[in-house]
DNA sequence: ATATATACCTCCAGTGCTGTATGTAAAGGG
DNA sequence: CCCTTTACATACAGCACTGGAGGTATATAT
């Protein structure tokens, strides 16, 4: 009974799906690889034939909405014209994503609430850390661009304007994914955003919408 | 070599630090109990004469710094004259609490990033659960007293303005204990919370130092 | 057609941890 | 001074999980 390889890529995600369930259900830590196996159909030896563990598996995990989310957010910073306004697009893209694609939510609040985090621990995270550092470089670069171009309100320098949104995007993903905010959640959250964004800036105009809306993969 | 009640509570309290120690080292999940008690200069006998298992010792970790933090927290909260000055005052003392007290910082750091947040650990984060939910209410009343006085600045509403500071406050631990910021990370932070307080109010004069900074058994 | 690599499954040995039951020696009350 | 309770230590039973060894049948290359 040795399936083809796209039967074998499929047994891959089916048990990458499986993982993810069972993740969210008790935990990284209590979560046997025979439970994942069972639901995912398979034995835990097909398992181990795709992954060499547990901390091999959730790697995986994390790599699978990896490239969504440097797809979607990358895009943003390329347009370096007007840096408040780019990082308002940013973080309204963020928003967006985490609202609209189910299986994003799901992968973070696994690494915020059903995980520890930990040295052995650390090839998984790897990627979510590089995510989160180049999200903090591009604020500070963005916000300097900014503080240059004389459009910082009065009482804001660009370290605590990057400073302040940093830990604002942080606090709000934290709290979505730890307290299970409501899933409309993500509007008072946007309008709370762009409050922000606006006391940053001398007389930016605040829009409802990001330029880029046009996200077809996410707007299932 | 049966002990006195004073040498039974001083037990009690070194295997709560081995606890701690523990926890952070390998994470609640992967401590066990004939670890804690090593570190502890004890056996498993006497964690389970203590405290019915792993969970509870969690439990009695988180409630030995919560009176602490009520203590020093709810204090802010009795002064009603200035809703914005009392918000950034209460704001300022986290700060310096999680600053000043590394008791604070281990388990909050157990918290976010050494257990995972399960049904079955349900009773360990009832505190930190009604800590959030109240820090999250006093945001709200606060903001609101704010609003009705006209104190807020244009451009926000109570509910836009709580928000985002509670997603501020959250992130700002989050990240905090998450990434090991440096210690005096504190500073920068103050700069970042004023600013942020300050734009949220019309004209609200923005000091150095909260009102209540007399805090003896934190200044360690 | 044959050989080999693939994609699993099954079984087994070993480990580590939990909870409890039992032992014990001293503290503290009457 | 005796009895009970306390504050542990020790010993035991049992489970759950891991990793690997070994099997198997089929896809795929030659």
């Amino acid at each position: 009974m040795r399936r083809t390889k796209s039967q074998s890529e499929e047994t891959r995600q089916r048990i990458l799906d499986a993982a993810e369930t069972v993740f969210i259900d008790i935990g990284v830590s209590k979560a046997s690889l025979e439970r994942i196996a069972a639901e995912a159909g398979v034995t835990r030896g097909a398992i181990y034939w795709h992954f060499a563990n547990k901390q091999e598996l959730l790697t995986a995990i994390f790599a699978r909405v990896y490239d969504l989310h440097v797809a979607v957010l990358a895009r943003t910073f390329e347009d370096a014209a007007d840096p408040l306004r780019m990082v308002l697009d940013w973080a309204l893209n963020v928003i967006e994503l985490f609202g609209s694609d189910e299986h994003t939510r799901t992968v973070y609040k696994i690494i915020v609430t059903r995980c520890e985090y930990l040295s052995e621990m650390r090839e998984a995270f790897t990627l979510q850390r590089s995510m989160h550092d180049t999200m903090v470089e591009n604020f500070r670069r963005a916000f300097e661009r900014a503080e240059q171009a004389g459009q910082l309100a009065d009482g804001w320098t660009a370290a605590t304007a990057s400073t302040t949104l940093h830990c604002f995007i942080s606090g709000l993903l934290d709290n979505w994914l730890r307290y299970d905010f409501d899933t409309d959640v993500a509007t008072s959250l946007r309008v709370a955003l762009q409050s922000l964004m606006a006391s940053f800036g001398r007389e930016v105009a605040v829009s409802a919408r990001p330029r880029n809306d046009s996200h077809p993969q996410l707007s299932g």
